[in-house]
DNA sequence: GTCTATAGAAGGATAGAC
DNA sequence: GTCTATCCTTCTATAGAC
């Protein structure tokens, strides 16, 4: 991202991040002009060219950066996690919801802009993207191999926790019903749900 | 939806709804053009103007027609099966699946395009989406009732299980390793696990 | 029922003044 | 570093010929 070291300049460029990230995620990459952006920040058009190359970088660099923070912030928590799958699953799951839910609109945007990334760009936001399901899955496996859960498909329920944690964004509100923190609770059961009940206890 | 009765018109207005459909979801609402729509059918872009007011109707009606055709075909379904909560529960989760599997675009369009419709229609799509939730839910909270399920809060498992279930959509393929069949299974194993365990066995 | 032609608005991106 | 002005393309939607 091109990016001038002058002082005033300094703003702007982050002036820039905020406003695409919020604009896009309300009204979608391909309905939002750069006139728009330029709007929201208080500046021309022309002027976003000082950073950005064009419209394209700015969601590939956003995207790109959302999911770095991702794959290095959950780095960083699981070195103080104890070695054993349950209390990794745990601290995932807790992971996976308090980072997503304090950046709705960037989680938003990875999720609904994927179409319009070049070819190079979506290959790229998809290699983080495995690399951090990955994380979940060894997780997944190495708690089977253990005879800790018991899950007929690991990959497929890496898919499907993904799935439901990252569904809270869709509908959470801080003003609703259910503090955070709750919601973490209340998800954490329903996971440890699909990992565990050695020999499925159905209700018959 | 505007629509001739003749005999050719019959035809272009089927191709037309096939052709957004194909077009909306591969590429997004906003970054396809009735041009572009026109040309995937073999017409003019101003020929397009006899079947539908304007792009947002072409939209709208796409989404309407599909939420209605999936709570129409729910209320079918459910007709024949066993009044317990779980073979409730278990019906749906086949049913879920087998319904989004056949319908992977107009499934992605009802999910990535509710930011551009106007908004009464987006009201319209939000209103058939809750009830179609609304069902899942019901068999939830009589599951707990009963005493067959155990469950913290049957509305976010209602939130959680649908997100889980239409996740398959975005990796299944039919080329894939697994049938259709074996992932209807594999997911209603964790379905289950979510609702039932009693007092939760976990992994200690 | 479909075409061509076009109105009228808006888009991305660049050039050059300040 | 930002602005104004502008090029050129593309868009939705309409009018009128066939």
């Amino acid at each position: 991202m091109a990016r001038k070291t002058g002082s005033s300049g300094e703003k702007t460029a982050r002036d820039l991040q905020i406003a695409a990230t919020k604009l896009f995620a309300r009204h979608g990459y391909a309905a939002v002009s750069m006139r728009q952006i330029a709007a929201e920040i208080g500046v021309q058009a022309g002027a976003l060219y000082l950073y950005t190359p064009d419209k394209q970088s700015l969601l590939f660099d956003l995207m790109h950066r959302h999911m770095q923070e991702l794959l290095d912030a959950w780095q960083e928590e699981s070195k103080l996690l104890p070695d054993d799958p349950k209390s990794q699953l745990v601290g995932f799951v807790r992971f996976h919801i308090r980072f997503h839910l304090k950046r709705v609109d960037e989680v938003f945007i990875a999720y609904m802009e994927l179409r319009n990334l070049s070819d190079s760009n979506f290959a790229s936001i998809t290699s983080q993207r495995q690399a951090y399901e990955n994380h979940l899955k060894a997780i997944l496996k190495s708690g089977v191999e253990s005879g800790k859960f018991n899950l007929a498909d690991p990959k497929l329920a890496t898919y499907s926790i993904i799935a439901m944690l990252t569904g809270i964004n869709t509908w959470f509100r801080d003003e609703g019903r259910l503090a955070s923190t709750s919601v973490e609770d209340i998800y954490l059961d329903m996971v440890l749900g699909i990992v565990c009940c050695k020999s499925r206890q159905q209700p018959d």
